[in-house]
DNA sequence: CATGAATGAGCATTCATTCAT
DNA sequence: TATGAATGAATGCTCATTCAT
């Protein structure tokens, strides 16, 4: 089960970013221990074994051992990303994307626990955190939201009476909550199933 | 602006745990130094500068490093965890006390961020955090929604045909998710118009 | 199996010195502390704690900890010295006392191997042992041996063309090997197979 | 007075251990301190300073201090028993290489005797001793003995109405006995005088 | 006779990081 | 592209010991 090292073009079409080995095996390297033990307890020394080369390669290729977690990090967001927004292609309808992204979303964490365990908990732990790319991508992925809702505003599908950053922190809120609580207790995370209560709940709670 | 030590009855009545000079110091100079950073940040040499102890003393009341948080968290919770409690007497009805237990909730994080902070994000981070008394009042918290929201099913305010566990991971999730941003960018939390909102949209979802 | 706490008369007929609770108590945790462990590896909290007293008692009765040591073995020491002097009450010749001594020595090994374990091994690793009490009381029975062998050499038992002290080293030195292993590997020690071997060959080695 | 870093071939012939300049200079500092002081008041400080190095070099070459210790004292370990065996070269009849080797034996303490208080006295209070690989070295020196004796017994040299476990103990505790002395209280320690008398009395004894 | 409170000083060990080759 | 060697700086923690009460 080691992780296939994953390397995504950042736009459609462009030419796959090669990178060279030592940087491949740097990065699977740290997503096969992130599977075993938080990031904190991991030494540089234990990725150097992993990844079968010295630690000082790492300084080569990343600026520091946050650094690493950082692009191991943008790099599974961007491919998650990439899978959301193909998930809501041809949608139509304000609650109906939501609905899909709420599944979506709950579906990528389902997945994929160790990014979900990173990425809800540790990296908060982080002022950095809020100065990297990941947050970036976490910041456009949750302008998306937004926009959603201002659609659905705009449509009539949702009321306009209260905020939609409100809103987007509510369904957000409980989205992460019940990932995180199935993460943390190592319980299975049903998408279908969540999906179908969290909406039942919410959506009624912001349709006019 | 030196903060004041906590010394809390564990059960009403009984006689206020009487603890050394030094124990107290210890605690309140831990609470002091989490205002300015986070808890890995602080050092023991820190702390008990401080205090103006030794070192050597932290360990005299203290397991380790981890246990002194744990203990301070405990002290500040169980506090909270009356004043919730409080708050709650004299309410009739399961809706209207979820709304006060909302607004008591977000409240305790109001005006305590720096246990927010601790309690939301860096906790988690431990998994020795979920074997702590810390935690063991949260769940006792946690159970006591779900009483509440029992209770409304029972009586009819609340419909039957959705989990109130998920229900609880709604509001929780929310009501945890709209704090921790205020927290983390260092906005204003209002209660008030939190609690007035989130009511407006989750209790629409789960009235019958 | 709790350990008897010794109180010796150091001169017979001399009355039994009487020490207060507070120090019978320790000498007994230390005694029982050291069947465990090696006295290195306890600490005063532990000998505090084993004897039910604060670790501020032991230093009222004693100067530090390896005083402490220091008199508990001494108080071994005396009480096994008198025996072995006992032991060699009554017999004739100095062959036969050597044998007898042997036995006797080799004996007090095998039936206190805690003792025996600090005496051959901990002791002498550290420089005070050499002017502490016990090591006088070991001095003490160094020399009667060599008085006895002197006494053999003067009745024509003993060769002379031998140094006496040698021959004390050669007996000591394989009464203390054989009960070394004995000790370090946990097996028995059979003082009367032992003794029978031992002077089967020394004495050949040592008539004339 | 530095001691000479020793590279010793493990087994003939073989290519000597190359080790990094760091490691060699730590071995060697360890051994200049061990002149002066016992080996637990030997702080990885001093080493550090002693070598010229850090003291987190010490842990890139050793797992811990005693490990540390254990590596150093095998290295002197390997060195003499090479030495021992050699003197046996050539040896006829088990009584003479029996001789030899108490010779040789003496010899080594008493032209080592860092090397040998060490392993007499400070070795053996440390249980991690025993499942070193200077244990497996002292027990393979010592199955050597064995090995002589058995040889006598075969020829006719040896009675063989006695354990030459036995026996062999009698040779040991009689070598380490004198030596220990000799070292203990900083006298000489004369090989050939002592070889002489230690035979004198011991093969009497053993001679059938 | 005994204790509660506090301390001083040490100390092994960890770990991310650098740099010449 | 990669490594071997070495480091700087921190840090949590232990433990014997003291002293006022």
């Amino acid at each position: 089960m080691k992780p296939v090292s994953i390397q995504i073009r950042l736009t459609p079409g462009a030419p796959v970013k090669k990178f060279p080995p030592g940087r491949i095996k740097i990065a699977d390297a740290l997503r096969t221990l992130l599977e075993q033990k938080e990031f904190n307890a991991i030494t540089t020394a234990e990725i150097a074994r992993q990844a079968g080369v010295t630690e000082a390669l790492i300084y080569k290729y990343f600026k520091d051992k946050r650094d690493l977690l950082h692009q191991v990090l943008s790099e599974y967001l961007e491919q998650y990303s990439l899978r959301v927004q193909d998930d809501l292609r041809g949608i139509k309808g304000a609650l109906n994307k939501l609905r899909k992204l709420i599944w979506s979303h709950i579906n990528v964490y389902a997945t994929n626990r160790v990014f979900a365990r990173i990425l809800l908990i540790e990296a908060r732990n982080h002022s950095d955190y809020y100065r990297s790319d990941t947050y970036e991508l976490v910041r456009a992925y949750s302008d998306a939201v937004l926009a959603i809702l201002s659609e659905g505003v705009a449509s009539g599908e949702i009321r306009d009476d209260i905020s939609i950053k409100l809103i987007r922190q509510i369904i957000l809120g409980s989205i992460e909550q019940v990932c995180l609580t199935g993460i943390t207790f190592e319980r299975g995370i049903d998408p279908d199933e969540l999906t179908e209560q969290i909406c039942e709940i919410v959506f009624r709670g912001i349709v006019p």
